[in-house]
DNA sequence: TAATAAACGAGACGGTACGTCGAGTCTTCCA
DNA sequence: TGGAAGACTCGACGTACCGTCTCGTTTATTA
């Protein structure tokens, strides 16, 4: 092959990942429009020819950290007790805990710049990181006893992950309390008596049930109800 | 007062404004982390020094920006026929609309990426746009004939805006089948498109058959109403 | 005028010679093509753009130094006491003197090296440099009893130079032997350390002398003369 | 013997003429200071590493390009017709015309400035280039009629190098005026009104014509008189 | 006829300096 | 005295070469 027969040096292994690490660590450390190459490269040990030999920019440099899983920290598997609903609270909450490290979530908002900034990453962010974690969480969702149908699992799933980012962006903090009323959102719909946010509205839970609508449902709401 | 008896020139509106046009148009045309201090003084034929004067830095001045309303084309009202589901798909449509522009798109892109790498930024965005846009959506649920309660309200309205947000951010268009699957998870929670998909709910399966998109919000919409 | 109403901050004298000192400093130290801007400018404690401001290239700023006479140790006025021979063998020898130092060697050597590569500095090396050397030198020898005319002046100036680059730049000594030699070249021309050294033409001897022309080359070729 | 009893492959002689070629070629088109390996080791097409083990520096390489003549174009013989001043002045005419070509002049200069950067290239430039120039100068003043002794036919020569030499690096034309004079000023001393540039000096004729031997050095010398 | 060893082309490596751009500060002049 | 113009220091940018170091290949010599 052209490619197995290519003469000169080969690229070094060591070097390409000690410069994603350094990568990884300034992102987190300055965020993304601070990145410098200059002290990526002293990080690494490496020239800074070296860095941009294989990044010819910066969004390049920060796709194939992408790719290379060490901004995902996020990926989780979502569990399966059977119980669609707890799992997916449970995954929630994992999830925020993940957010509320400083550390990630300095990563994640440099990520969110970086993906704001440059169609590239944006794709690579989306497709190898967030695509698959929605795809899980979506997977979840249809997997469900309700069935819920392909394209309302992605949208539930965005909303779950679009509302956190969100939060994450505008800096409000994912209490417990909120990601709760997130999980009545998607799974009651407009019956929210909540999973408990929601105080004193006892009649909110006959009318989710009066809905007389998915038995998956009920067993669902059901299930994160405090009061069986 | 202290103000008006001050000595000396008084601060020249003209360039104020002047400088913020431009901010915005730098935003807009190279993004956040691109934004030229010297650029916009050039081209708000203004000195350096002036701009360094009032904003302290490129994020105090997009900050402004921001409060200035120059970067919330978002801000439409959300409609009251009467049928919140209906309001809020068209101010979804909408909404999807202002994000499908080009210029709207970067200036949003740009407006993430700086709320990434600012606090001030991000709570400045938050308090002034997203969150009375959110406050808006909420509002509206609220005084749904579901009497959504409070905490549910914000948590829906959030998923609404961080998905649309998140879609934006990963260059995913916003399709009318997203935003339909998207009124339809904040509004029917697990019975989808129709109940009907669930496992064995009989029911259920009249709406998912009456599918279609307008038909089904309707049917939708009175399947999770409680009280018809 | 145009110039003094420029608005603006001034250019910093300060800033200017600094940079020129620097620029000499370095040039002694490391030869002219190993000059690093970078090193100008942290030793004069000024930014790169402010060399690059005034300065486009290497050269400009080498032509400058030239220009402000920091390499011109060599600009010591010819004697003038009434003998022309004896006068321009002691500027020689303070020349070579210079020469001989390491510091203005280098220098020197340096400055060649910059005339060999820029047309510019060149010019500038030869106009303000030694070109008014060569004219001081020329001035002396019209002014000598044998009145040699104008261009012959400028050749035996150019001669005596010449050769004293020559030397330096080919790391030969300018021992005080290669001196008299020298000023007996452009003296005495053809007759060498004296008339006596010619095969018994007797003729040549006479034609010297018959000269008229100078009692006073007579006297100065008979200064340096072993044989009077 | 060790040498011719080595292992391995042998060196490549086309290799090694390649790589001075393109020295010499990089040399004359982009002189010393900007002397590129890499340029040099592509043009040459050979690998950077079979340069350096041949070459430890550009001085290095430099010389050698001196050494194989390929900067020599300047040592043509001096001829010999028994009238040295003509001789000379025919000889000069040749060298001045080897260095009004751009590409001679450009090599020449920069062959000037890495003697000037380097103890090793000015030593070399003058035991194999310059020096045997001057060596044949000087070979023909001391065997002119008027035997000019041993070290002032070296000064006499270096002086006349040396001016044509001075003459290049702060590009002054060497025209045959300035030769016309240079050549009276070794020749004839301080009598000199100038050989040719002088008008209406008939006795020129006899002296060019008399050529003969020993009158004819006496003779040019008088023919440059203006006042027999 | 192998095995061995040096030189070869290619080109990646850690570095240094380049010349440019922008940040944020500090004058100087004008209105 | 506010504001434009613009020079200042500082630091990162992305590029060009440096001289060194693998690579796989080619060519001699030696066993």
């Amino acid at each position: 092959m052209s490619d197995s027969s290519r003469r000169g040096r080969t690229r070094s292994e060591t070097t390409r990942l000690a410069i994603l690490e350094a990568t990884r660590d300034e992102l987190a450390a300055h965020g993304y429009d601070k990145l410098s190459i200059d002290r990526i490269a002293a990080a690494a040990g490496a020239g800074k020819q070296t860095v941009y030999r294989w990044y010819p920019s910066k969004s390049a440099l920060v796709a194939e950290c992408v790719l290379e899983g060490y901004l995902s920290p996020l990926t989780n598997p979502v569990p399966d007790t059977g119980d669609a609903r707890r799992d997916l609270r449970a995954w929630l909450d994992t999830f925020a805990g993940h957010l509320a490290r400083p550390r990630t979530s300095a990563l994640i908002r440099a990520l969110a710049a970086a993906a704001a900034e440059s169609d590239d990453v944006a794709v690579r962010f989306y497709e190898d990181v967030t695509g698959s974690v929605e795809e899980a969480v979506a997977a979840r969702l249809r997997t469900a006893q309700d069935r819920r149908p392909g394209a309302m699992a992605t949208a539930a799933a965005e909303a779950l992950i679009g509302a956190m980012l969100y939060r994450l962006l505008v800096r409000q903090p994912a209490t417990p309390e909120f990601l709760d009323s997130l999980i009545d959102t998607v799974f009651s719909g407009t019956r929210g008596t909540g999973g408990g946010t929601d105080s004193g509205t006892g009649g909110g839970t006959d009318s989710s049930t009066g809905g007389g609508t998915g038995g998956g449902t009920e067993r669902a709401t059901a299930a994160t109800d405090p009061a069986p």
